[in-house]
DNA sequence: AGGGCTTAGTGCATTAATTCACAAAGTCAA
DNA sequence: TTGACTTTGTGAATTAATGCACTAAGCCCT
């Protein structure tokens, strides 16, 4: 009815599409061209209805009876996604991981390049690291601008985290990852999502401690993570 | 009535467990020694209801009518996340990411030091990262028993990653963080919770996509994660 | 042409997580 | 000691996510 309306799609859906993206783009590799809903089901670790369901919020795009095609399926769900075109990507924050992740090629494989990275320090500003020169923080908004960068990647420490996610939002940046361990504040127009990897190991530190304590007989369950950004 | 029974905090609760304590810290070295689940709710970017339900699961150590202590509710976190001790850590995989992540501050912050980086490239073995010296993957049995190693960080290529996984729980690893874009498998005894950079990228990239569609007048949902690993 | 087989799509029951809203339990001031 | 005020802890309602089980559709073989 009414005209444009996207589908709502639940968040946990969200944050399972990429994982079936990238188990296609590995079928595809190897000349697969189809697949069930069981074994997509099998190789994402979920349950089938779960798959069925996911697919189904992007459209109808199965054949009964024979499967999903990998190429066309591969073509919705990164319509969906917005992974049609690249997005640009500033990091924030030239420490170790900063650097790290300015050279990382996860982010380019997929369709985010690095194409700056910033830092507040004089004495970082000017280093290269892998073909990117260290900018000024200061200069964020012309960057931004002059390479028509939509995502930026906090790296800094703690303290500076909060500064930092100020000066992307005034750069005019709408999406930002964040890996300093802070609970950002940003208006509700700019989608946060932030990873505390110490708290990843936090998690895994309690399923440790409880099978010390129950003897490792309590079953483990399974990783969960839904999508949404603040 | 069962005796020893460890209560069962649900998966959602045990992922903002380590939210809390970060702000904890934070609170204790602004000399703040008490706080309501109304403030914590708000530095949190959560409901107060949500926290007083969460903080609830570890007992009742709120007091009516005044708050929480900062420091006890500290204490009572980190017993309850394992967090009483250090887990030592074994990296995998001495890429960029590996090394920033041996490395990396906020892993010992939070006490979970890195002792060991390896990999199974000669021509990083024998490599010296931050005072580590990259070991040899085969050797990876005798480091964490030598060494009490009680957590394995992949860091490894894709195609690498699950030869990795199958190393670390034959080393007798029974908590993997795992970054390559891989669903693992692993017995069910062992605890793996993966961490995939360019996922966190795709769904920030829906939500701008979004927002370029529907003209931004859409509210974006808060970010929600869920405990648990495979 | 028809019947058996396979698999997508989905309504519905179940389970998990969130939020409301209020009683219980404390503080503090007079 | 009482009464006003604050804030926890938690039943109960609500909302979201999951998973079952069945229907609808298409393929393929005879």
């Amino acid at each position: 009815m009414t005209q444009l309306q996207r589908r709502k799609i639940p968040d946990a859906a969200i944050a399972r599409l990429p994982v079936y993206l990238q188990i296609l783009n590995n079928l595809a590799a190897t000349n697969v061209l189809r697949f069930s809903s069981d074994e997509l089901a099998a190789l994402a670790g979920v349950n089938a209805a779960k798959v069925r369901k996911d697919l189904s919020y992007l459209g109808s795009y199965g054949t009964r009876g024979v499967g999903y095609e990998v190429t066309y399926l591969t073509h919705q769900i990164k319509r969906e996604l917005g992974l049609m075109r690249e997005w640009n990507v500033v990091v924030v924050g030239a420490g170790n991981l900063g650097c790290a992740l300015a050279k990382f090629d996860g982010f380019l494989s997929r369709g985010f390049p690095v194409i700056a990275i910033v830092d507040n320090d004089p004495k970082k500003i000017g280093r290269t690291t892998s073909s990117l020169t260290v900018g000024d923080v200061k200069d964020l908004k012309s960057i931004v601008r002059d390479e028509k960068i939509s995502i930026g990647v906090i790296t800094t420490s703690s303290a500076a985290s909060q500064a930092a996610a100020d000066a992307l939002v005034e750069a005019g940046i709408t999406s930002i990852l964040n890996f300093a361990p802070v609970v950002l504040s940003a208006p509700s127009s700019v989608s946060v999502r932030s990873v505390d990897l110490g708290v990843e190991l936090q998690i895994l530190s309690y399923f440790e401690q409880m099978r010390l304590e129950t003897g490792s007989k309590s079953e483990i369950a399974p990783q969960l993570n839904t999508a949404g950004a603040r």
